[in-house]
RNA sequence: GGUGCGGUAGCUCAGUCGGUAGAGCAAAGGACUGAAAAUCCUUGUGUCGGCGGUUCGAUCCCGCCCCACACCA
């Protein structure tokens, strides 16, 4: 393995396990910035309903992909690697080691070992394939892929709309099957990363979850969707919190139901990061007040790798 | 007190013209390479309110009781 001077320690871990106090620590005790991995909290126009670092913590020490973007934007994993390599560059001009959290698993591993390159795609394509999906099911899809990209249909989530749509538009659009360009490369890095990853038992975790999302509702949570209703189509407000508020407003059902509801995704997203993360063997698992023993392994892994 | 309608999976309910039952949601597990807080896959035994009766056999029919709701007194 080669030596990199530089370093990029990486917090993972559930929504609502304590990553941002742990990334703010490391943060101040090392004197570096913190670069986001959370594909929701770089939109600047929410900020309650996505748990940001509160005012104060984002002047104490500076953050990358924070409050960047606009929710009219559309943003892929590909974009935030490209922003996330920016930014580490920036950091390491001043300091070898930089910071990293972020509950976005695909974004890390963007980050980390980047995305296999496909060309850009045609935006006319895109859009006739969503409308054919509008239109005409997944069944249209499936006929679709199978016709076009045979390899794709027999070995990909062909039940999974989003993954058909994004091979169907990269065999249409390329003429070469999604997977000729999939190779899983890991691509060249010069820095290193150390994963951190931070949990709790599920009764503890569920507890944080439950008591921070009533925390939203007290600081202005539906306040604050009611600002974005009109984006509400929009990716960036596909989420937890603001899709359960807009079904309220919609007179689906009660405002009660509506943070339960919020509660049971919040707790399901969780479970999909942990499971996400749990494959990953380079990350060592730590409990969130384990401050210490995580400065003792990070001291370790650091002379490791000098 | 009377009448009516109910009591089936953690929740909401369907169903069995008598052969011990199934959906949605929740839950659990999993997947994941340009939407990722997204999207998708797998997993369903529960004294069918209680006690009796009829029956080869009852969750289903009959009787009594308990509970909930509605209406009448």
């Amino acid at each position: 393995m080669t030596k990199n001077k530089n370093t990029c320690i990486v917090i993972v871990g559930p929504t609502a396990v304590g990553k941002t106090s742990l990334a703010l620590a490391l943060a101040r005790h090392f004197h570096t910035d913190i670069i986001s991995a959370d594909s929701r909290q770089c939109y600047r126009e929410i900020s309650i309903g996505v748990a940001k670092p509160t005012a104060d913590e984002l002047n104490s020490v500076k953050h990358y992909f924070i409050n960047s973007h606009s929710i009219a934007e559309t943003l892929t994993a590909a974009d935030f690697e490209n922003y996330a390599l920016s930014a580490s560059k920036e950091i390491f001009n001043q300091n070898n080691i930089a910071v990293m959290v972020g509950g976005t698993g695909l974004y890390v591993n963007a980050f980390c070992q980047g995305l296999d390159a496909i060309p850009a795609i045609d935006a006319v394509i895109r859009q006739q394939i969503r409308t054919g999906y509008e239109n005409y099911g997944i069944k249209w899809l499936q006929e679709a892929i199978a016709k076009n990209d045979p390899v794709y249909f027999s070995n990909g989530e062909i039940q999974n709309p989003q993954r058909v749509m994004r091979a169907l538009e990269v065999v249409l659009s390329t003429g070469n099957s999604i997977r000729y360009y999939q190779q899983g490369n890991k691509a060249a890095r010069n820095f290193n990363c150390i994963k951190i990853g931070l949990n709790l038992p599920k009764p503890l975790l569920h507890e944080n979850i439950n008591k921070r999302v009533d925390g939203m509702l007290q600081e202005g949570l539906v306040e604050e969707v009611k600002q974005v209703l009109a984006y509400r189509n929009h990716n960036a407000l596909l989420t937890v919190g603001y899709k359960e508020i807009f079904a309220f407003f919609d007179g689906e059902y009660d405002l009660l139901t509506a943070i339960e509801k919020i509660k049971i995704n919040t707790r399901q997203y969780a479970k999909r990061q942990i499971t996400w993360f749990k494959k990953d063997a380079e990350i060592e698992w730590f409990n969130p007040s384990e401050l210490q023993l995580i400065l003792k392994y990070l001291s370790g892994r650091l002379v490791e790798l000098r």
